[in-house]
DNA sequence: ACTGAAAATGACAACTC
DNA sequence: GAGTTGTCATTTTCAGT
């Protein structure tokens, strides 16, 4: 991992349909030095995936909040990972030191679905309480940046 | 946008590298069908642009949180949407609905970091104070989901 | 890390339903 | 309007150096 790494990893997050030509353009060297760093950061789990990024609102998801999970056990286990993946509309869950037990942000088409969200948050075994924070305007939200 | 785009995205999502001949089997089209339609996608903007997912550990960027920030003054305003654009380690934003104005999400590489950000947060303008809630482990983050 | 060649893919066209 | 097949330019991939 170095500069140059950095700089391809910046590229691919800006862009990752552009050709090795570029990207090794981009950091002085040839389309299959290029190539084979980014093989090389794929293999070592550093780029864990090519993906798109989708328009939340475009397919039903215009409403964010992030909820605050208040438990009255350890929450920090694996069946209630599986009960927060198991929620479509839930699209991060972290244990947290603060406040609560867990944070969960959750994603979903309007205000109602969101309550019927909270409901199914509550239904996990050893939930106590949810605090609800509902997103009004998301200013950005990016890719981890990589140099800095 | 119906079920065969639907099914395209969470494709794509799961994994953009894949050939469009594969996607247009994973939907039974041919390939130039799936083609025009991830065209389509693009140029409606519901796929915003295709990306890498950088592990945030492996670029040092290891720690998260979530700072609750608290203003004096409406902080929906563009200044501080610059203000907090201007700083790499934050990597969301949101105007919110609840105990304070603003939260915003964090990724620095030591919890030293993370204090000096938060210092950072303060010293934007109409900023009163600070609520922050520290990740411990992240269960998971995942792109939304584009059916259910 | 570079170059060059082969294989695979993306992008585009003409045509059909 | 949407899909299929066919073609060609580009790109990825993999040698050898």
């Amino acid at each position: 991992m170095d500069d140059v790494d950095r700089i391809l990893l910046t590229e691919l997050q800006r862009d990752a349909t552009q050709a090795y030509a570029a990207l090794g353009k981009a950091v002085g060297l040839s389309a299959g030095a290029a190539h084979e760093r980014v093989r090389k950061l794929r293999d070592q789990e550093v780029i864990r995936r090519t993906t798109v990024d989708v328009d939340p609102a475009a397919v039903g998801r215009g409403v964010a909040a992030f909820v605050l999970v208040e438990a009255n056990a350890w929450m920090g286990d694996h069946p209630v990972r599986e009960a927060l993946e198991a929620l479509p509309e839930v699209v991060e869950a972290h244990v947290i030191a603060g406040p609560a037990s867990l944070l969960v942000k959750v994603r979903t088409a309007t205000t109602e679905d969101l309550q019927a969200s909270l409901r199914r948050l509550f239904a996990i075994d050893g939930v106590t309480g949810t605090q609800t924070i509902v997103v009004l305007e998301s200013f950005f939200e990016r890719p981890v940046d990589t140099r800095g």
